[in-house]
DNA sequence: CAACACCATTGATCCTGATCAATCCCTTCC
DNA sequence: GGAAGGGATTGATCAGGATCAATGGTGTTG
C-alpha cells in the first residue's frame, strides 16, 4: 500500500482575508473577461490555508495573481493526490458543478482574484465568448490531466520526476539565470506524482549527482535539459 | 519498469465504412443538439479499428451509438495508457484543438455518429447552449479524470479493480439479471488501471473465489456490491 | 473439424519503489 | 544565538506488483 500522506501538514486554516474590492490588475485576463472584473475581489491566502474544501458549495472561481495553489483529493485514510499545481495566471474552480470535487490549498503565500460563479454564469449565458473561454480552460485542463494519467499509470519514478521538473521550469516565472523557484514541498511533489517523499528525494539527489540539475530545498536549475527530456519524453508525438 | 503493452493487438486498421447520411437516432441527444444532426453521419467501426490517431487533425467529434471505444495514449516504447472507455451515449473528440491528443479505437464492433467539428464550432459560435453543453461535457470528463488520477496515483491494485468493476456495472447497459458485458480485454483493463494483465487476472480471480463477483471472459456480475464498495470507495465525500 | 492464434490464467521469481528508521539541516522563535 | 520543530536526506529492509514462464481455454480459419 503506497501511503504517503501521514506527513503532518500544517492544519489547513480557513480562508484568508479580503484585501480590496475590485481595482485593476497588473496583467488583465483575456478581453471577454473584462466584464467579470466588476464582480471580482482580491484575496490573500496564507501558506497552507484552505481556499475551498472538497465538497464545499461552489460559490466562486479563482485566478491566481501570485503564489501557488494545489488542487487536492483526499482519501478517508489520508492518502492524498494532488491533481495539479496552479500558478500565476491559472484559473481554477470554474469546472465545479454544485460542489467542488477537490480542495484547493495555498502552497505558499498566495494572492487570488476571486469571481462569484453566479456572475460568471450570468455573463456566460449572454456572451458566447465567455462560455467559449471557459470551454478552452476546461479542455486545457483535461488535456494536461491526460498527460498526467500516462505518467501516473505507466511511467517510472525518474520519468515522472524529470517530467515534473521540466514542466515547472517551463511554467514558473523564469528569472533568466535559469533558476526557478520550487514553492512546493517534497511531500507535495510526491503526492502529485504518486510516489513517496523518500523516492522523490532519492531521484532528485541522483539527478543532482549526475549534474543534470542544480537543486536547493526551494529552487531548481535545469543544467542539462536534453538529458532530462530524454528521461521524461517517451510519449509519442 | 511496468510495461504491459507488448501484448500484440490486432493491428488497428483505418476507419470503417459510412452507413447512412443523417436519419433519426433512437435516443436523440440533448435538445440544443438537434441542429447538429443535420451535419452528422453514422459510421460503423470494426473491432480494434482506429477511429482517429494520436496527432490526427481534429476534423470530427463523435457520439457512440452502440459498442465501446477506448481513448488511448501511446509512449514511444509501446507503453500504453487508456484514458477512458467510452460507451453508448458518450461523446468524444470534442475537446481537441488542432489535433487529437489521444487515439480512439473501437474496443468492439461499434456504431458512431460523427459530427464535423467545423459545423460544431459554427453552431457553438452562435448558440450559447451548444457551447455550454460542450463545456458540461468537458468538465464531466475532467472530473472523472481526477478520480482516475487518485486511483492511478494512490490506490492499490484491488482498489483500482473494484472501482473499475463498479463503474462498469453502473455505466454498461444492464440486462436486469445483474450481469453486464465487459467488452474490453484484460489487457485493456490493465492499461486503463496502470497494472499488468497478470495482476488484473489475479485480482479478478481472487474476487471470484471470494464470491464478490461472478465473472466470465466477457461478462461480469456484481454479487456483493457492499464488499466491492468497501474495497473501492476510500475517497472522502 | 482440426490446427492455430490469441487471450486468459496460474505459478515462480525479481525489482522498483514503499516502509521503517536515523540523522541532518534550515527556519523560526524566544 | 540557542533550542526546537519540521522538512529533507540517506540508509536498511520489505513487499506489492512486475516480469518471466508454462499451460489452458476459446474463437477463427482453412
Amino acid at each position: 500500500m503506497e501511503q504517503s500522506s501521514q506527513h503532518t501538514f500544517a492544519q489547513p486554516r480557513r480562508i484568508g482575508l479580503t484585501i480590496a474590492r475590485a481595482g485593476a490588475e497588473a496583467s488583465p485576463p483575456q478581453p471577454p473577461l473584462a466584464a467579470l472584473e466588476d464582480f471580482a475581489v482580491t484575496v490573500a491566502i496564507r501558506k497552507d490555508a484552505e481556499i475551498h474544501a472538497q465538497g464545499d458549495r461552489a460559490l466562486y472561481c479563482y485566478r491566481i495573481v501570485s503564489g501557488c495553489v494545489r488542487s487536492v483529493k483526499l482519501m478517508e485514510d489520508g492518502r492524498r493526490q494532488i491533481n495539479e499545481f496552479l500558478l500565476p495566471g491559472d484559473w481554477f474552480g470554474f469546472e465545479a458543478l454544485e460542489t467542488h470535487d477537490v480542495a484547493a490549498e495555498a502552497v505558499s503565500e498566495t494572492v487570488l482574484r476571486r469571481y462569484p460563479r453566479r456572475a460568471c454564469d450570468a455573463l456566460a449565458a449572454e456572451d458566447v465568448r465567455i462560455t467559449r473561454w471557459l470551454l478552452t480552460l476546461a479542455t486545457d485542463h483535461l488535456r494536461s490531466a491526460r498527460d498526467r494519467m500516462v505518467a501516473l499509470g505507466r511511467k517510472t519514478a525518474s520519468e515522472r520526476i524529470a517530467g515534473f521538473l521540466l514542466e515547472m521550469a517551463k511554467r514558473m516565472p523564469n528569472d533568466r539565470s535559469g533558476t526557478v523557484a520550487l514553492p512546493m514541498s517534497r511531500g507535495d511533489i510526491a503526492d502529485h506524482l504518486g510516489l513517496t517523499i523518500e523516492t522523490v528525494c532519492r531521484c532528485l539527489a541522483q539527478m543532482r549527482r549526475d549534474g543534470t540539475i542544480g537543486l536547493t530545498r526551494t529552487s531548481l536549475m535545469v543544467r542539462q535539459r536534453a538529458a532530462l527530456e530524454a528521461v521524461a519524453d517517451a510519449t509519442r508525438h
